[in-house]
RNA sequence: GACCCUAUCGUCCAGCGGUUAGGACACCGCCCUUUCACGGCGGUAACACGGGUUCGAAUCCCGUUAGGGUCGCCA
C-alpha cells in the first residue's frame, strides 16, 4: 500500500549547525530509522554563491557527531541527486516550463510569479491535524514569487520541486513552515503531484522564551562538542524536547527511542531548551558509560591540555577512577593531570585549609612512616592504615586524609583517596610527602 | 494589522470527563561519606483568566489575555 518512508533534512549552508536544525534532523531520522526508511540530505544552497565546503563541514561533522547518519545525499551520493540545490537549475527550469505551459506562471517587474488558484487548502499535518486556509484573498495571500529578476530561485519554489523529484514521503519541518505549507500544497497540485505527509515539529526557545538565533548560548551543536558533552547525551536530550515516551522514562538509548518513536506522539507545544538538564543528563551518560567509550570521548580533551600520559592502557585506570565525577568531558584534564605530573601545583585555598594548620605537616610525617608498612599497597590496607593511625593518634580520620589527598595531587577535591594512592604507588606517594613538607615546613 | 499554532510546577514531559494532578531538571532539608560528586529519603512549587456543556472538568466548546509563527524578489 504505501510507499517506503523517504524523509529529508534540508540545511542551508550558514556554517553552523542549530540545534534546533538538529532536532529537526533527529526527528527526521527517527522516523526513517522507526519505519525503515530513507533519510535524505539535502543542502539547500538556493544562493547566488555556490556553497562553500567549509559550511557544509559543520552541517556534515554536526550531523555525524550526533550519530544521525544519511542513507542518501550530499556527501553520500544517490539516484536523485544532485543534492545541492545550486546544482539543480536544470530541473527547476522543466519544472517551472510546466507550469508555464499550464498558463500559471506571470511575469511582474521582471520576476516569475505563480497564480494561486484562490481556494482554501487544507493542510492534515500529523502533529498539528487539519487545518484549513482560504487563500482566497490575494491581499493577503499575495502570488508567491518562484524566480527573481537574475534568474536565482525563491526557496518555496525549489523546495517543493525537490521533495517531488526525490520522491519525498514526509516532511517534517520546523513549526515556522505551517503557514506556508498551503502555499505549497498548491505549487504540489499545480504539477499534479501528490503532497507529501507533513510533520510541523515546535520551535526550540531560549529559557526565556525568546526564539533561539545562532547567537544564543547553546545555539550551535559545535559548542557541546568543545564543551565537553556526549553526543549520545545531547541527543538523548533534544529527543525529550516536543516528545516523549509517555511512561516518565527519560534517559533511554537510542535503540529504544527509534523503536517506540511515532510522529504522533511529538507535543505541539513550543520548548524552551534547558541547559541544566542537559548538563545534567551528560552526568548520567558519563557516569554510566563504558570506561572505553569514555576514553574516546576524553581522549581529545586530555591531549588537547597536552597531558603526558604516555600510553591509552596507562591513562583506563586514571579514567576509571575520575569517571564518575565528571560533568563535563572538558574537566577530565583537571581531574587526571596530578597522576601524569609529579610538579603538580599547589591550591591555594587547599594549602591554607589542609597544611597550613596546626600539627598539620607533623601528621603527614607521622603517616608517611605509617604508609611505608602498608602492605600489600592496595586501597583497601591502605584505608585501614589511615584508621589504624588516626585511632592511635586521637584524631579524626579527616585529620589525616585532608592533608595527605592536598600532598598527593596539590587539591582538596579528587577522586577517592584510597584509590587514588593505590594507583599512584607507594614511592611516588612517599615523594609526594616529602616535597610537600619541604615545601611547606617554611 | 490579518491569518495560523500554543497555553499543567521556574523549565521539560505525563494526564486525554471522576487522580491526594504524576515523573525529571533546578531549588531546599536530611541520610550516606575522606573531599567533590553519585546515590537514598523528604519538601517547596502548576492546571493563564472568564463564560458555557456535564451529575462531574486540567481534560470538551466559546471568548479574553499572553507567547510563538507566517504573511519577502530570506531560507
Amino acid at each position: 500500500m504505501s510507499a517506503p518512508v523517504r524523509v529529508r533534512f534540508a540545511p542551508s549552508p550558514t556554517g553552523f549547525l542549530h540545534v534546533g536544525g538538529a532536532r529537526t534532523a533527529l526527528f527526521n531520522w527517527l522516523h526513517a530509522r522507526h519505519t525503515g526508511g530513507t533519510f535524505v540530505l539535502r543542502i539547500e544552497d538556493t544562493d547566488r554563491e555556490r556553497h562553500n565546503e567549509e559550511a557544509v563541514r559543520a552541517i556534515y561533522d554536526g550531523l555525524r557527531w550526533l550519530g544521525l547518519d544519511w542513507d542518501e545525499g550530499a556527501g553520500k551520493g544517490g539516484d536523485y541527486g544532485p543534492y545541492y540545490q545550486s546544482e539543480r537549475g536544470p530541473v527547476y527550469e522543466r519544472y517551472l516550463k510546466i507550469l508555464q505551459d499550464k498558463g500559471m506562471i506571470y511575469e511582474d517587474a521582471g520576476a516569475l510569479r505563480f497564480r494561486s488558484p484562490r481556494e482554501t487548502v487544507t493542510v492534515h499535518d500529523e502533529v498539528c491535524g487539519s487545518i484549513p486556509f482560504d487563500l482566497s484573498n490575494p491581499g493577503t495571500h499575495p502570488d508567491m514569487t518562484v524566480r527573481r529578476p537574475d534568474g536565482s530561485w525563491i526557496f518555496h519554489f525549489v523546495n517543493v520541486v525537490d521533495d517531488i523529484e526525490m520522491k519525498i514521503t514526509d516532511v517534517i519541518r520546523g513549526e515556522d513552515h505551517l503557514s506556508n505549507t498551503p502555499k505549497h500544497i498548491e505549487l504540489y497540485k499545480a504539477f499534479g503531484a501528490e503532497p507529501p505527509r507533513f510533520a510541523h515539529i515546535p520551535l526550540i526557545l531560549n529559557p526565556d522564551g525568546t526564539k533561539m538565533s545562532k547567537r544564543d548560548k547553546g545555539a550551535s551543536v559545535q559548542g557541546y562538542v568543545e564543551q565537553g558533552y556526549a553526543p549520545e547525551a545531547v541527543r538523548n536530550y533534544l529527543c525529550l524536547l516536543g516528545w516523549s515516551p509517555k511512561d516518565n522514562r527519560e534517559i533511554l538509548p537510542i535503540g529504544e527511542i527509534v523503536k517506540i518513536f511515532e510522529l504522533k506522539n511529538i507535543n505541539r507545544r513550543s520548548a524552551g531548551f534547558d541547559l541544566d538538564k542537559c548538563f545534567w543528563m551528560n552526568g548520567q551518560y558519563l557516569i554510566h558509560m563504558p570506561l572505553e567509550r569514555f576514553a574516546d570521548l576524553s581522549l581529545p580533551f586530555i591531549e588537547k591540555a597536552g597531558i603526558a600520559y604516555g600510553t591509552r592502557d596507562a591513562l583506563l585506570p586514571a579514567l576509571a577512577l575520575v569517571k564518575e565525577k565528571v560533568k563535563h568531558l572538558t574537566d577530565v584534564p583537571g581531574w587526571i593531570e596530578f597522576f601524569f605530573n609529579d610538579d603538580y601545583a599547589y591550591d591555594e585555598a587547599s594549602v591554607t585549609k589542609a597544611l597550613r594548620s596546626e600539627g598539620a605537616l607533623e601528621r603527614l610525617h607521622v603517616l608517611g612512616d605509617r604508609l611505608t608498612r602498608v602492605e600489600p599497597w592496595t586501597a583497601e590496607s591502605i584505608e585501614s592504615a589511615f584508621k589504624d593511625l588516626a585511632a592511635t593518634l586521637g584524631i579524626k580520620t579527616a585529620a589525616l586524609v585532608h592533608p595527605a589527598r592536598v600532598a598527593a595531587t596539590g587539591r582538596s577535591v579528587g577522586p577517592s583517596l584510597y584509590h587514588l594512592l593505590e594507583l599512584l604507588g607507594r614511592d611516588r606517594v612517599l615523594a609526594r610527602f616529602t616535597r610537600t613538607r619541604d615545601k611547606f615546613a617554611a
